[in-house]
DNA sequence: AAAATTTTGATGCACGTGCCTCAAAATCGT
DNA sequence: ACGATTTTGAGGCACGTGCATCAAAATTTT
């Protein structure tokens, strides 16, 4: 097996079109022809040249090419309005990373949308042309006029990358995790943790229609009645994002169901629901289970309120994002499978 | 807060160092001396120039300054030998990240050195200059031996990096774990996972001679012992790598303790206890959980033979380190908090 | 064979920065 | 005021690639 990854003589300096015109024994303008994809050269030439840069191992040198095109990359971050913690950390890190990554010309912006409305997401995507953004990363709900208007970014040749949520894994070129298996993880620990002989289990979302919260309640049910079936699991309470209704409802459910034993807060936002729960007074040895780590889920992780969380690193997300789009941008297929997104679990020892 | 990364003006063009001359007064050989820091320019100049460089915004377009400079970063991975599975990993995702690093000018390689000789690893450190080599990645453990190679290392200009293992969280600059929190993981999971009112869990190391073993168990323990009194840890079982005095030492222990309801596997190469704990016929129900992917942990995993893996995902490891190593190269202090290695939990679930 | 067309070569500028040289200007010490 | 020294300016080449132009050569069509 080769261990060194440079060229096999130690101080060889890296070929260049130079050398591969040398080489192939054609101008450099050829090499430039074939390098670009350009019309007009003979298939025996383009051969030629193709042979050189395998005999050369050549890479083109990306820095000299951005430089020569000046070029550098615009990346747009399609986010919902709504603003909760989970989001303020998506942007602050978008912000942080832009720093980073602003000595290697990447400039990340950040564009609010109302998530549902998919006709204000179509129109906005329509406006953008190659020459303004070089690729977006947007999150909200999967729809026809979103597929469409993405379908159309691409042809149009701007890089489009469905980020985080709500969007089906497309050609596996999502950044963000397999929400059915998040699901599944949920309940295996959840499972695991609960040491009652029986009862039930809450399950509360802000929206049912979300397809987040459908994939993680899928994968949820089949773990809990797969494997362990002396628990039940309750419907989905839907919080629509107020307090007054979680509270409603919450209250309703543990009232009408005294068995329960454990808790999964589906939705990124787990602070409402785990409030009211608080007042509610439930066993103590009540297992709870909830998604994302913000200031809040941190902290309830740490003094013991909640007994496990499913992840995403948000830092992580946006810089995989910002680094696909990149790959995207240059057409560089290799990374592919790269930077896949971990479901993480957080628990209070390794926060 | 400001959304945007960009120049206020949309389609402003990024300022270079001459328009730097200009705003501030000076010629562009003053700014160049100024940015890079060079000798014989006055304290007045130089405010000058910087309050130029806040007013404008100015970031030095690494491209360029790298291309001028025609830099390339070489860095190298000293590994040990010692080909276990989690090590051939960490080989395979150097390769591949060598492919796609290369358009950026980044080479890596790997020098394999006896991780137990430290006067060998300090011999080939000081061989190591800046011409040739700009950062190096170690994986060996600590000793003052290496520790004095390391610091000689960076007073001639080569960064070095902790990579993995062994290594007090110097500086946090690691590239890896917090040992200590991953065995408190491992032992939180184990605590809620074993349901039997008492018993005793086995733990496995391949020698306690190595600081990550230390470390993990000492996490473990505090953590059975604080929250999971009912269970008992027993004595470290060391296999030094061999199939042989695994199975002694494990069917010894087997057969003296009848009442294990749990195993813990420290060693990064858990196939070798695993198979001898398959053959001895423990009950059932069991709680196994072990460090890091590899194939067989992997198999393991998902037919139920291991309840739960903590890991360090090999490929982020791999291009953390490498990013470090080309941040620290130019100096990039910013990014110092990114790139957090995470301790991961597997189950069967989310793999 | 001549004309039309395709394919290739030669050459040069541009991108933004690093680094070099040499002279000009400013400042200092006496 | 003089020379010595420090500080600054002006200019140019280099890095490797993209892109453009125009002419030369090779190939095809008529």
């Amino acid at each position: 097996m080769q261990k060194s990854l440079r060229p096999s003589t130690p101080n060889m300096a890296r070929p260049t079109t130079k050398d591969l015109a040398r080489v192939a024994g054609v101008s450099r303008a050829t090499v430039d022809r074939v390098l670009n994809g350009r019309e007009g050269v003979k298939s025996e030439t383009v051969e030629k040249v193709t042979a050189a840069i395998r005999e050369l191992g050549f890479v083109r040198n990306l820095s000299a090419a951005n430089l020569a095109k000046s070029k550098s990359y615009r990346f747009i971050f399609v986010l919902p309005r709504s603003g909760d913690q989970f989001l303020d950390e998506i942007l602050r890190h978008i912000h942080e990373a832009g720093e980073v990554f602003a000595s290697d010309m990447i400039w990340a912006e950040v564009q609010p949308i109302d998530e549902n409305d998919p006709h204000q997401i179509a129109a906005f995507l329509a406006t953008l042309s190659p020459g303004d953004v070089d690729g977006v990363a947007i999150m909200a709900p999967e729809t026809p006029q979103l597929r469409d208007a993405m379908t159309r970014l691409a042809e149009r040749g701007v890089c489009a990358l469905p980020f985080i949520s709500n969007q089906a894994l497309s050609g596996d070129n999502l950044v963000g995790i397999d929400n059915r298996a998040a699901g599944k993880t949920a309940a295996t620990l959840m499972g695991r943790f609960i040491h009652a002989p029986r009862g039930q289990i809450l399950v509360i979302a802000e929206s049912m229609q979300s397809r987040d919260s459908l994939e993680r309640r899928l994968g949820f049910d089949q773990v809990i009645n797969d494997s362990f079936s002396h628990l039940t699991t309750l419907p989905s309470l839907e919080t629509y994002g107020s307090a007054d209704r979680a509270e409603r409802v919450i209250t309703a459910a543990t009232q009408r169901n005294p068995d329960i034993v454990g808790v999964y807060v589906m939705s990124s936002e787990a602070r409402i629901p785990l409030e009211v729960l608080e007042k509610a007074d439930l066993p103590q040895q009540i297992v709870s289970i909830a998604h994302e780590r913000t200031p809040f889920t941190e902290a309830a992780l740490r003094n013991g309120s909640i007994d496990a969380l499913i992840t995403q690193d948000p830092g992580h997300l946006v810089r995989s994002a910002i680094r696909r789009l990149r790959a995207l941008s240059d057409n560089l297929t290799t990374s592919t499978s790269q930077e896949k997104i971990r479901i993480e679990v957080l628990i209070a020892t390794n926060i």
